[in-house]
RNA sequence: GGAGGGAUGCCCGAGUUGGCCAAAGGGGGCGGACUGUAAAUCCGUUGGCUACGCCUUCACAGGUUCGAGUCCUGUUCCCUCCA
């Protein structure tokens, strides 16, 4: 069987690595137990998350443990690590809302039966703690002049750190300490962002129980020209499909650049990566074959094989002109609405299709909404019971934004 | 605690002799052209509405004024320096 670590780094997961040959050594002979962090600052995981999620499920497969550790301690703090300003306060109510979503959603991901995979809330042991007792025992070890030094807080020392932040990372690096301690956890993995934060667990370990503590970071999702990926205009790609439906996350990956693909496929998929090579070297328009293998499979491991199904059939519906248009997003008003006639604008902007009149105004001003294909050249248009062919319409907004609305 | 600086539209950032400011410029977003449901490029657009006019916006609450993002008072938050 081949090596996770060689797995990792060929489908380019791995950015840096404290120990490389040992850490490569270390997966090859034994059962590791390792660890993931994911504070709960949303009430649902984002493709950022998957990424570490998918590391999860590698090196499940490959055989060893993984600890996914819920930061509702740390979430508490915020993670300073890659932002210039303070992260809002979240409540220990949002945050335990939160928690339950991201437990759930683990569980469709990582099978945690009996040895198989652990999950653990840092929280249980971060707000007992004793402050004198902490900082006797752990922060003597941290060199202030040292994590000054770090990257993660430099981007912070113009607009200023408060010591509420400063103190994140040594949270995380005594979570690391307790998962060594009661889980024989050797390794924390995490996105390269959290480098400092993971480094500084390390050597706490090392330290302070002399142990043998690893460190690992992997790629950031970002694009060929280093945006992060996974932003939509309304913000983050959700799992949740209640946030981001089936259909716009299948469109998501469907429309990712080019230059993406490859990196996106080897991610984000489990295809072998001789056949990702292959897709990705597809040129011109060819590579759209590559880019629909890559939305329906991606959305097949979110969701599941159904709701790609239905994602796909609903994308060839309406960009390919065939297939049926069941699966499209569609939202159901009642007949009363419409009875008397309605203004067309009035009615998108009530289903939530355009934000205000205005935004419709100036879309049909500039020729970018239709009806049934038929371009609305009017912002007045009126809109009845006979316009709804078998009770629906397709409002079309430029090109690639569609709803259908039915009549219930 | 003392001294000073700041808070502007999604973000960054102009704007302080009060009217010409719904507020320059850039980024982002949106629409269009070109395409391959890509990228790059170009053009347009970007508070709301009962729309050549009206309403609500420049941290918050008051005040001066015919008129305030621009002046005054108080409040909150942030930054810098001193203690």
């Amino acid at each position: 069987m081949e090596n996770v670590f060689d797995v990792l780094k060929g489908r380019g997961f791995i950015e840096q690595a404290t120990h490389e040959e040992e850490i490569r050594e270390l997966l090859g002979k034994e059962k590791v137990t390792f660890y993931i962090g994911f504070d709960p600052t949303a009430d649902s995981l984002h493709v950022g998350h998957f990424i570490q999620v998918m590391v999860m499920m590698h090196m499940q497969k490959a055989g060893h443990r993984p600890i996914a550790l819920l930061g509702g301690g740390t979430a508490l703090v915020g993670d300073p690590s890659g932002r210039t300003d303070l992260r809002k306060m979240l409540t220990m109510d949002q945050i335990e809302r939160n928690l339950q979503a991201f437990k759930k959603q683990f569980s469709k991901f990582i099978d945690f039966s009996e040895g198989q995979a652990v999950m653990v809330n840092n929280g249980d042991w971060l707000t007992k703690l004793n402050y004198i007792e902490f900082l006797r025992d752990i922060g003597r070890h941290f060199s202030v002049n040292r994590m000054l030094s770090f990257d993660c807080f430099k981007s912070r020392m113009e607009k200023g750190l408060s010591f509420l932040e400063f103190n994140y990372m040594i949270m995380q690096s005594y979570d690391f300490l307790v998962l060594f301690r009661e889980y024989e956890c050797k390794l924390q993995l995490g996105g390269n962002d959290q480098w400092s934060n993971i480094l500084g667990g390390v050597e706490l370990v090392r330290k302070v129980d002399q142990g043998e503590a690893f460190g690992l970071t992997f790629k950031l999702l970002v694009t060929s020209e280093g945006k992060k990926m996974g932003k939509t205009e309304q913000g983050a790609l959700w799992l949740d499909p209640e946030k981001t439906s089936p259909y716009e996350f299948y469109q998501y990956w469907r429309n990712v650049d080019d230059a993406d693909v490859k990196n996106c496929l080897s991610l984000l998929t489990f295809m072998p990566m001789d056949e990702v090579e292959k897709l990705s070297s597809l040129q011109g328009a060819e590579i759209n074959e590559a880019k629909k293998v890559l939305a329906y499979e991606v959305t097949k491991l979110i969701h599941n094989e159904e709701e790609a199904q239905k994602a796909k059939a609903a994308a060839e519906a309406l960009f390919g002109g065939t297939g049926n248009l069941e699966n499209i997003p569609t939202t159901y008003i009642e007949e009363n609405k419409i009875t008397e006639g309605i203004s067309l604008l009035d009615l998108l902007v009530s289903v939530e299709f355009i934000k205000s009149k205005s935004e419709g105004r100036r879309l049909v001003e500039q020729n970018g909404l239709s009806v049934d294909d038929i371009k609305i050249k009017d912002h007045n248009a009126l809109i009845s019971a006979e316009d709804f062919k078998d009770k629906k319409i397709l409002v079309k907004k430029g090109k690639k934004e569609f709803l259908q609305i039915i009549i219930q």
